[in-house]
DNA sequence: AGGCTCTCTCTTTTT
DNA sequence: GAGAGAGCCT
């Protein structure tokens, strides 16, 4: 056979990794050493050379838009259908594999997906539940603590509090939550993986049919994998032949329970592991290579890894130090305008930054220089509130019984159900033992005197007032109409009945100012991406025999896709617009000029995270992941003050800075501008005053200016002194020295 | 019930 | 600075 365009144009590493023997493989990849190139062709290699059947093959990835894109290159190089491969995220598979054996997992057929949202709101319901008081426990630390458990595997059974009420509390609510959850049939991100895990644990001749089934196993972006994830792994692939693709460098995902020790311990507990390293980057300049090295080998837990190219050291690193935020993003806009004007695409450019609340500034500058952006991450579509009530009454259409969608629309847009209505249907519900819509139903139909309530209540908490019952009934009919309406429709009709006869879409595209048309255009898009995922979608069906127990409409399927496809956000390398997003969601791209902006003390590495030295390690490898991304040019810009989240801060240059040779820096000087057009009184006056202007105070001493608002004789001036720090002072009063420039 | 304002908190990263 | 929640007015 003509194997030869599988190991084409590759080098020995590389050639080695895609050819290994069918055991088990660790392939330690460097950033731009080829790793998806690596698996896509280490897939055809089993299919072709192998003769290993599609339908043997599993491959995992940690992002819907890894696993989109192995399918598709895997499609090119083969030429036939990926259909029979499993290619997906951990959670992907993992709900298919529950959508399929819904059964044996216990759980209903008709199981919800719960997102992040989703999972919060029930976690407050429960505690209001169980009467904690929310100022002393926070319900994200709630989540926090369930999401921890699950991800290490731990059913509350296995928890041990040490009599800790801190432990004590939280397992109160992870009961109170899991015993929701599966009276709800609902399942949140962490436990399709636990449930899929023990889905197989307590059912052998299944899990012995997916141990023969699936003889090769890959793994994308291996020190991602967290504790449950990776005993999913270590059960399904125990017979199989696995190989893992990691780089220890990239592990950014510690927070969310990932444990690159995952990557040891594959060598050690999986049998007659073979090491690969890609170390030849094909990415960036030898000067960016030098300076992510330099960084990464401040670390001290690493395996132990050094890329290095053939290609030319290129241009230094730049550096640009900004008075303020402003300043640092009309910096990076004006280079950015500079590169395109130079005959670059706007989509060659990347801006970087640690947290979203930074792109705000960064997107107005872009803005006042007519660049087209995209920004990646805040918001997701599928996660805007207009999106998420359409999405309600959709699945109300599927599923009635749904007490989340129930609770998210029964009142929106407002019909009169107000907070007192919807707490009497949930305690009926509680009562009864039943779902808030037959609640509801029950409330409605009859209002005689067979429910009664704790004594302690007044009869008029029985029923409900007449008024509330109208509307309640409003809101049933709505529903039952819809769903009537709905009856053999296509996806697109029914967005379009839902949105309209619910009256979401004057409701929110009435809402004041751009944020009503803006709802009002994302509603038109969620109409648009029904009309789209008509027939695309696959039916998770196993090829294999196992009958998939009943064939689910396509209304359910979109329902679930939108849970699980969060995103779709994820960075779009052929889109011609600059793109904006944080250093987490740009990993695994690529771009010629990169910027990283607000790398500073506490912003980067992150003030949460300079306590622990494995977590300042982690921002460390951030910064690592951000630097590889560059391809020609890397600039590093921070600025001396900024404001954000409303107050202003001060920080000092980020240490990364500092842990990169200094020969392979060159810091942008640009002095005699300013950031902001100054007020006239202030030019008139001070002429030679610009932000960022050394001066000296009589009683605080010396300091730089960095900024001026006001105008005429109320002019202020904020200077950060270097004994006492930020002031802000009267211009006029403030008989300031001016001092030269170092 | 709904809408308004005021106050308070919480500020990382995401499948 | 934004979003959530409380309190007050209609």
């Amino acid at each position: 056979m003509d194997v030869t365009h599988i190991l084409e144009g590759m080098n020995d590493r590389q050639r080695e990794a895609v050819s290994s023997p069918l055991g088990n493989s660790l392939v330690l990849a460097g950033a731009g050493s080829g790793k998806t190139r690596v698996l896509v062709h280490r897939i055809s290699w089993l299919v072709e050379v192998e003769d290993v059947s599609p339908h043997g093959v599993l491959a995992v990835t940690f992002t819907n838009k890894a696993a989109s894109e192995m399918r598709h290159r895997v499609e090119q190089l083969l030429g036939i259908s990926v259909r029979p491969l499993w290619i997906g995220t951990f959670h992907g598979l993992a709900h298919r594999l529950l959508r399929i054996h819904w059964r044996e997992a216990k759980i209903p057929q008709s199981f919800q997906v719960l997102d992040s949202d989703d999972q919060l709101r029930l976690v407050k319901r429960v505690m209001k539940m169980l009467d904690l008081d929310e100022q002393k426990w926070p319900s994200r630390q709630a989540v926090w603590f369930i999401n921890t458990a699950k991800d290490e595997g731990r059913r509350p059974r296995h928890i041990d509090t040490g009599g800790d009420l801190f432990n004590i509390t939280h397992l109160r609510v992870y009961e109170a939550y899991e015993e929701a959850c599966q009276r709800g049939g609902l399942l949140d991100f962490s436990e399709l993986i636990l449930r899929s895990h023990e889905l197989w644990l307590e059912n052998d001749d299944l899990l012995r049919h997916y141990q023969n089934r699936f003889s090769q196993i890959l793994v994308d972006e291996f020190q991602d994998t967290n504790a449950i994830q990776y005993a999913w792994l270590k059960v399904l692939g125990s017979r199989a032949g696995l190989m893992a693709v990691g780089d220890d460098d990239q592990s950014i995902y510690g927070w969310r329970g990932a444990r690159v020790e995952h990557i040891q311990r594959f060598s050690k507990e999986f049998q007659g592991v073979t090491i690969y390293r890609l170390e030849q980057n094909y990415r960036s300049t030898g000067n960016i290579l030098k300076a992510a090295n330099a960084l990464i080998d401040k670390n001290q837990d690493r395996l132990g890894k050094r890329l290095w190219t053939a290609g030319e050291d290129g241009d230094a690193i730049l550096l640009y130090a900004a008075y303020n935020e402003l300043d640092e993003a009309r910096f990076i806009a004006e280079r950015t305008r500079e590169w395109i004007d130079g005959g670059a695409s706007p989509g060659d450019v990347a801006l970087l930054y640690r947290s979203n609340a930074q792109s705000r500034v960064l997107e107005e500058a872009l803005l006042r220089l007519s660049i087209p952006y995209r920004i990646y991450g805040g918001l997701r579509f599928f996660e805007r509130a207009e999106i998420r009530n359409a999405l309600a009454y959709m699945r109300l259409v599927a599923n009635a019984d749904s007490d989340a969608a129930v609770e998210r629309v029964i009142n929106t847009p407002p019909r009169g159900i107000g907070d007192k209505t919807v707490e009497r249907l949930r305690q009926h519900a509680r009562e009864q033992d039943t779902t808030l819509w037959r609640a509801a139903n029950d409330l409605v139909a009859d209002r005689g005197p067979a429910d009664r309530g704790p004594a302690d209540r007044g009869p008029a908490d029985r029923a409900l007032a007449g008024r509330a019952a109208n509307a309640v009934k409003g809101f049933i009919e709505l529903i039952d109409s819809l769903t009537e309406q709905c009856e053999g429709k296509n996806l697109e009709e029914i967005v379009r009945l839902a949105i309209d006869n619910s009256g979401l879409m004057e409701f929110h595209g009435s809402e004041k100012g751009e944020r009503g048309l803006a709802r009002k255009e994302n509603l038109e898009e969620l109409v648009a991406a029904c009309g789209e995922f008509g027939g695309a979608f696959v039916l998770p069906i196993d090829p294999q025999g196992l009958p998939s127990q009943g064939t689910e409409d396509l209304l359910s399927e979109f329902l679930d896709h939108a849970a699980l496809e969060t995103g779709e956000h994820q960075a779009d390398s052929n889109a011609s617009s600059v793109q904006l997003m944080t250093l987490h969601s740009a990993k695994g791209l690529e771009f010629p000029l990169v910027f990283m902006a607000g790398v500073e003390e506490g912003l980067f590495p992150h003030r949460m995270s300079l306590e622990e030295p494995g977590r300042l390690e982690e921002e460390r490898r951030l910064c690592y992941v951000g630097i590889t991304r560059a391809m020609k040019q890397l600039y590093f810009t921070y600025a001396e003050t900024r404001r954000l989240h409303g107050s202003e801060s001060y920080n000092k240059p980020s240490r990364f800075i500092a842990d990169i040779p200094a020969d392979l820096m060159q810091e942008v000087r640009i002095r005699n501008e300013v950031t902001r057009p100054l007020s006239p009184a202030w030019e008139d006056d001070e002429g030679s005053l610009r932000l960022g202007q050394r001066v000296a105070h009589p009683r605080f001493g010396e300091g730089v200016v960095l900024n001026c608002e006001g105008h005429g004789e109320r002019t202020r001036v904020e200077v950060n002194f270097e004994q006492v720090g930020p002031k802000i002072l009267m211009l006029s009063h403030a008989n300031l020295e001016l001092l030269n420039d170092s």
